[in-house]
DNA sequence: ACTAAATAGTACGAAATCGTATTAATGGAG
DNA sequence: CTCCATTAATACGATTTCGTACTATTTAGT
């Protein structure tokens, strides 16, 4: 591979870092004081997939250690978000529950979000969004299948 | 705007996120034991750009915290892949050059993600990933602008 | 059934990140 | 020139992230 091509890639990585800084600056604008980005994921992902996953397989989803996950979930826990119950399959392991008030605090968070959308819409229409997520997901998901579980 | 409009973008953050995270866990592994992304980042940058800058116009270029910026330095100066010199133009402030060690470590991390890009190129023509470039740089620096600095 | 390997979660400590407060230097108003 | 608000960097402490080691439980081989 010739470098002005790596850098082509490269250049794709660098911009998707900088702009996941930059998105993630803009959602905990938008989130309760003290509530950082990782808590707003896993109660989105425990909205949008399902609740009642163990933390292995939320720690998985999100690629990080399990132990940060486990830090992550007692802190929701602490604050009303989540119950972490013991799995009825499984005497090692737990479920994660998502308490009412952890789904009115996921979605009172989207709420506040759509002004940033709206100001964001006005400059790059939903057609042009549209027009590269499906590249997105792709590489994810390549990248996703690429990593030695 | 309408939910479904709504999710888009959000979906398009939502990516842009999980990609970092696997684009990050990728390249760390190629790096040096114990660098880390952001080690590298500013190396990259300093070379990229210029070297010679204050520890401040970096934490601005990076969006982290000032304080975080003299963790990262202090790091990198220990390593002695960076110098940290006084700035003749201004006695409160510094310069950050680049070591030749930091160069070359910053450059061998380049060539030994050549082969992930090769992989990807498979799936992914260089072509394809230009198609998104020019979105994913115009929305980097709209929301670049639209911070307060 | 019995034992060994694998698995789920956590305790613990190191490193990173970041907010607040402090120190030193600058620069503009008078 | 003097004063003081501003700025650059850091000290410090709280929280997050993560690697290693450990405990409890399950699974698989015999």
């Amino acid at each position: 591979m010739d470098e002005a091509t790596a850098s082509i890639y490269f250049r794709f990585f660098n911009e998707i870092g900088i702009l996941e800084q930059l998105g993630r600056a803009r959602l905990e604008a938008r989130l309760p004081k003290g509530m950082i980005a990782p808590h707003f994921s896993v109660l989105n992902h425990l909205i949008r997939v399902k609740d009642g996953q163990t933390p292995l397989v939320l720690a998985r989803a999100f690629q990080v250690p399990k132990t940060s996950m486990t830090h992550t979930l007692a802190t929701l826990q602490q604050r009303g978000y989540i119950d972490l119950r013991p799995n009825p399959k499984d005497a090692r392991s737990k479920q994660v529950w998502l308490t009412p008030a952890g789904r009115a605090v996921r979605n009172q968070a989207i709420l506040d979000m759509t002004p940033d959308f709206v100001e964001l819409a006005k400059t790059f229409p939903r057609e042009k969004i549209e027009e590269v997520l499906p590249l997105l997901e792709n590489v994810r998901s390549f990248l996703d299948k690429a990593r030695d579980p």
